[in-house]
DNA sequence: AGGGCTTGTCATCAAATTGTAATAGTGGGT
DNA sequence: ACCCACTATTACAATTTGATGACAAGCCCT
């Protein structure tokens, strides 16, 4: 289970659009166009942090914040004010709300992550995710163990979350660039061939357990994890 | 084989935004804030779409668009034009000037990456990740993966790549010049000869699987992918 | 500060791939 | 049957690409 999170504009590019960004980050998502929307399902539901818009038509974005703030429920879910460029003025407005930071539309999917980042550690202890099995492997992401059976593999911190990236995009060729991307982190300026290297340490990790042929080479387009033995 | 899209755009929080969703979406990018940027990449890449934005610096991405329509090289990569809102009475020009579509900001990420697939499988299909199927041939870019029934074909880097462009282009033929150009890629000079011996390797390794005559030659025109047999 | 890990980079080795040239083979027209 | 243009096939050397082991810098914990 990911963080869960509330996102509140009217307009659904916009709000499609974080939601997708957020999906990607691993995060889960809720979406609302406007306060009342919102509000049925906080009813139900309680995300970890809320992203809203300045502008909703009926209430405004401040006003439903401060609302919120109000009630002893939700007082203590942080809230990220999206505001439009040229609105900045009011950002002291939005914070006195009681929003806990801003974000300039448009704004880059790394600004808007990063915000999320800082907010959550600072207030939601972190959640858990799904373990996942493949090919005789079982990975407990929040555990952060490897285990063959009852065997618990050995890896380092980067081994583990490239096993568990490959372990969730099985069948599928990644080049060494894509893979900097979505295991290390995009942007990173990181030499292509280490992705090698933390590959030959993933496999040298897993062969004493038998689990051996996984992660495939494919020549030159990059690496594949898959049950399938490969041609060859 | 995942397809290359130059994204011309000179704010960089939706440049990257655009990039962050295409690359989600197992494009690969290539990111250009103005026209001259996006000149000297066009230089030694062949994307194999361009979204361009209607407002640069500089030279417009109107005016751009139909430079590139000028232009021998890059006049048959498809141009997606991101207007504004409000700019939506300028899509007449935007069209006029060459540009295969638009798209107004702001977009959902599903709106876009509809948008690319259409225009993709119309143009490049060998840029698409659709699964290939013909002559009891089974390819899945995805994977990089050749199949016949239940067994897998091995192929080099450019084998693969030669077979999926003909799966994706039947019966059809191509000249050997031609070959060259969508499958090698633009500007290499290659002799045509050794078109011949990569078609040698792609037959010889589909010989085992009984799956012959796909290839066929069409004397002193060039080369076809067909499932129906050739006259001769 | 020191020890144990982890991580990115390199240098080197082995193997696969690729372009070219040389040679053999084909088909079709005369 | 013969020739010519065009294609097939083979061999080969250069180049690319991936695997691997070693190493030094950075970290964290004590």
């Amino acid at each position: 289970m990911t963080a869960k999170i509330l996102v509140v504009e009217d307009e659904s590019a916009v709000r499609e659009m974080i939601s997708f960004v957020l999906k990607q980050s691993d995060y889960d998502t809720l979406e609302a166009e406007d306060a009342e929307e919102a509000r049925s399902l906080l009813a139900d539901e309680t995300p970890d942090l809320v992203l809203m818009d300045w502008m909703l038509p009926g209430i405004s974005g401040v006003e439903f914040t401060r609302e919120l703030k109000h009630d002893a429920v939700t007082r203590d879910i942080p809230v990220i004010m999206l505001t439009a460029r040229g609105e900045e003025d009011d950002k002291v407005r939005g914070l006195e709300c009681g929003a806990e930071d801003y974000v300039t539309k448009p704004f880059s999917p790394r600004e808007l992550t990063a915000r999320i980042k800082v907010i959550l550690r600072r207030v939601a202890p972190h959640a858990t995710e799904e373990k996942v099995e493949a090919g005789g492997l079982e990975l407990d992401p929040t555990s952060f163990r490897v285990s063959v059976g009852a065997k618990e593999v050995d890896l380092g911190p980067t081994e583990f979350r490239l096993l568990h990236f490959f372990m969730t995009h099985r069948d599928k060729v990644y080049s060494r660039s894509r893979l900097l991307d979505r295991v290390w982190g995009a942007n990173v300026f990181i030499e292509e061939r280490t992705v090698d290297v933390h590959i030959r340490r993933l496999r040298k990790a897993l062969e004493p357990y038998g689990v051996e042929g996984l992660v495939q080479t494919v020549r030159g387009a990059g690496y594949r994890f898959s049950e399938r033995q490969a041609a060859r």
